[in-house]
This record gives structure tokens, C-alpha cells and sequence, in this order.
DNA sequence: CGAATCTCAGTACGACTGATATGC
DNA sequence: CGCATATCAGTCATACTGAGATTC
């Protein structure tokens, strides 16, 4: 059967594994893994490239995030760890290693808020502030370079999508949590 | 300024993340964490939703994939390790660990190539085909909430624009690999 | 006391690198 | 011997859970 359109997107690895899938059981719907297996492999291509940037700088993708966090939280450049665990997309616990290490290295420092000592905020020092204010310069640039093969429009289209996406993700995680109790 | 088109998408944590770099560093162009970051986030997000399913029958993703991989390789449900690494975006290291979890679960088994013997195939064990049959269906009707929110048009849309950015991700690592050398 | 916030200890997964067979 | 294939040992980053401390 020949295509209907003539806006034809070459077969790629999903697309087979999609056929695969289908000729071995038949009555299954597996059309998802076009969007959910391609989301999967892009992230991983995309952490990859971006780990090895990072790498030349000494920082993980972990230790970014967070201080690009930081950063953008002008002008005291600072956030409490249940904020950052929010953003992040982690629980509280994975983040104080995250603290942990970041301290350790002098890039961010700990600092308790005076009226309400629950609550611990961290905070740049001024040499995190340097090294993220230096990293992500190089790491913007990057990022364009992964996306040159895509037009402006399709970039435009693609960031509403996934947008839409993430929308669908989450509330799936809220049926979830809701069922479980 | 009021917004072109009636189509407009609810601003979203992303959209605020790129107005707070365009307020600190305005010289930057960081329109790439649009499609890039959200990319990220829902990877983080589907994963997350995913390997809740599969604990639920003591596999990991890691684990997922590769039986998953062996199931659709039919009619001797085996490949070669290399294959495998191939396919799951991983060094043949890390997936000698996943065989050997793996086997240790009775789930596969190496089976030696008798004329050319540096190959080892793995192969699925009647378990381990029991096992995958048994959560697909599961695995794939999940799929299909996470994608809920999203007509079929859009779903359309989205496997062909990330298929694109595949490519595009994928040109970006050979360029990387080559100036390295 | 109950709720909120963070830390700590223990556990597990997963992956990479470099060195090492083994066989073609 | 050079090349390909897979494994092994060592290391590291990451994250989660459950328990506990502190404070409001």
C-alpha cells in the first residue's frame, strides 16, 4: 500500500519495532511506543550529549539542574530544598545527597531560615555562581546544535506537544496515586 | 502583547523557567529547553509512571527491555548481546549486567554460537516468554492512559516531529564523536 | 500533639571504563 | 597478528524508602 501523503517520515528503528509487534501479536495496540519509545530513546541520546558537556566542566546533569535552578532564582539566588525537590522532579531525600555533594564541592551553601528553623535554604556561593554563569553559555549553545535539524516551526510545534504531553503524564500519575490511596 | 492565534497553550513551569533566563541573561538564546527540557521532564515522568508498573511484576525497565526486545525477535526469540546493546542505547558492559540478572531470574539463557564462538546469543526461557506475554498487555494499556490527553492527530504529530529530532540528536552525538576523534 | 521540613542510613539499580580472555 | 565479541572488576552517580530529628 502506497502512502497517502506526500510528507512521508523515513522508517526509523521505532517503526519496526512497532511492526515487529504487530506481526507477533496482533491484537495488541502498541501505536503508543511511537510517542512514549521515541520520547525514551531522544532523552537518552539527549542526556548523554548534554552528561558529556557537563563532564568538561565537572558537573553531572544532576548538580545542573540545580544550580541553574539557583540561578534563575534572582536576586538572592536561592530556593529551600523542598522547592528544588519540587522543580526537579525528585524526592526530598535524593536531594540532600544532591546538597550534599554540591556543598562539599563549594559550588552552594546551606542556610537556615532564622524565623522558621525547619526550613533550610540553599543558596550560591559566588563560586557556583561563576561556574554556572560560565557552563551554561556553552550549554545553550549545545542545545541549539541538537536541534539544527529541526525548522523553527517544527521546534515551535514540538515544545507545544510535548507541553500537552506532560499535561497527560501527570495527571496519569495522579489517577495513579489516587487509586493506590 | 496578545497572542497570534486562538490555539494558545496554558503557560506551563517551562515557559516560566525560559521568561526567568530571559529576565537574568537576555543575551542568551535558551528557547532550546522549550522542546529539550520538556522532552526531559516527560522522560522523567514516564519513567517514573512505567517502572511503577513493572515493580509490580519484578521487572525494571532495564530488565523490560530487553525481553521485550527477545519477545518480538521471533521465530528463535534470541539475539546476540551486541544486538541487544545496540538496540537498548547502552555498552555492551552495562549489558552483560542485565543478562545477568537476568539469567539469575531464569528468565534467559546464553546459548553459545557452535561455529563462531565469541557469539553468545541470549535467548528467552519458557519463563521468561511466560513472563513478558503476561505483562505487555498490562505494560501497553498503561501506555495508552499516559496518552490520554492527547487525540490521535496530535499523537500522529508528536512520533513524527520526535522522530525528526532522533535524527537530529543522533547527527548531533556523530559530530561530537568525530571532532573528538 | 499533629503537621511540615529536612537529614541519615541502608539498599538497589544502572551504567561506564579499562583490562582480560577467547576465537576468528 | 589484528579484529571482534563478550565478560569481569572496580568505580561512580543517582535515587528511593523508612526512620528520626527538629521546629512550628
Amino acid at each position: 500500500m502506497a502512502p497517502k501523503t506526500s510528507h512521508r517520515r523515513p522508517t526509523d528503528l521505532v517503526d519496526m519495532i512497532i511492526e515487529q509487534w504487530n506481526r507477533e501479536a496482533p491484537a495488541l495496540d502498541v501505536s503508543s511506543i511511537g510517542v512514549l519509545g521515541r520520547l525514551h530513546r531522544c532523552d537518552i541520546r539527549y542526556s548523554g550529549l548534554v552528561s558529556e558537556v557537563l563532564a568538561e566542566f565537572d558537573l553531572t546533569m544532576a548538580a545542573f539542574d540545580v544550580l541553574a535552578s539557583l540561578r534563575r532564582s534572582a536576586p538572592d539566588y536561592r530556593r529551600t530544598a523542598g522547592q528544588l525537590a519540587q522543580v526537579g522532579l525528585i524526592s526530598t531525600g535524593g536531594l540532600t545527597q544532591r546538597i550534599d555533594r554540591l556543598e562539599r564541592d563549594g559550588l552552594v551553601e546551606r542556610v537556615r531560615d532564622p524565623k522558621d528553623r525547619r526550613i533550610v535554604y540553599v543558596q550560591l556561593t559566588k563560586a557556583g555562581h561563576q561556574r554556572i554563569d560560565f557552563v551554561v553559555e556553552r550549554h545553550f549553545a549545545e542545545q541549539n546544535k541538537m536541534l539544527g535539524g529541526l525548522t523553527a516551526s517544527e521546534q515551535q510545534q514540538l515544545a507545544t506537544l510535548l507541553s500537552r504531553l506532560e499535561v497527560s503524564l501527570e495527571f496519569a500519575e495522579r489517577v495513579r496515586d489516587e487509586e493506590a490511596g
